[in-house]
DNA sequence: ACCCCGATCGTA
DNA sequence: ACGATCGGGGTT
């Protein structure tokens, strides 16, 4: 390699104070090593940009707590398909949740985003699915986004590793065995 | 066409 | 502890 080549692959000055957004391989592990990734990493929408602080995971057909555990329908036929694109979905008619989907296509997992450390106005803890999405105005109309492609809806790695508990799903009526919620430790 | 329920939230 | 509010999914 020539030493012209080395220096042009290197990223540029502005370019490395920023990280890199988050990609295909990454959402592509498993749901429960992405859930708990995914605390500290700093998601982007827009203007909004806020740290995440809490996570669910939900794992294919045997987990009955998934949407896709019967099956493939019409609302969560995203989650079938390839790991990083959005899920957002319509609960008790007035709030939206947004998830990530992960694992390998045709395997349908997601991780739940449920609580939001705002770095931007108003710098507010959002602590809730449907909060978080409603302060950002997240809504059905951006389901099935690439997070690995938008420009303006992207996830940037956590800096290091954050602190959490483990805790059972939150809201769920089955599958409540699981210890699949992770819950980062203040401070954040 | 009908019915029941829900990965929530705010108030009591 | 409970009501708001409406789309999704299963059943008739």
């Amino acid at each position: 390699m020539t030493s012209h080549s080395f220096l042009s692959s290197l990223p540029s000055a502005s370019e490395s104070l920023a990280s890199e957004k988050l990609g295909r391989d990454f959402f592509r592990q498993d749901t429960l090593t992405v859930s708990r990734e995914l605390l500290g990493a700093t998601l982007v929408f827009g203007p909004h940009r806020g740290i995440i602080t809490e996570t669910e995971a939900y794992i294919g057909r045997d987990d009955p707590a998934c949407h896709a555990a019967r099956g493939r329908t019409k609302r969560n036929a995203v989650m079938f398909e390839q790991a990083g694109l959005s899920y957002i979905y319509l609960i008790y008619g007035m709030y939206h949740c947004l998830n990530i989907v992960t694992e390998e296509e045709g395997f349908p997992a997601a991780v739940l985003i449920r609580g939001l450390h705002l770095t931007t106005p108003p710098q507010s803890h959002l602590d809730g699915p449907g909060k978080l999405c409603r302060e950002l105005g997240l809504t059905r109309e951006h389901n099935a986004r690439d997070l690995t492609e938008e420009k303006d809806f992207y996830l940037l790695p956590a800096p290091s590793p954050l602190p959490h508990v483990t805790t059972p799903r939150i809201g769920i009526s089955q599958g409540t065995d699981k210890l699949w919620r992770f819950a980062a430790t203040p401070p954040y």
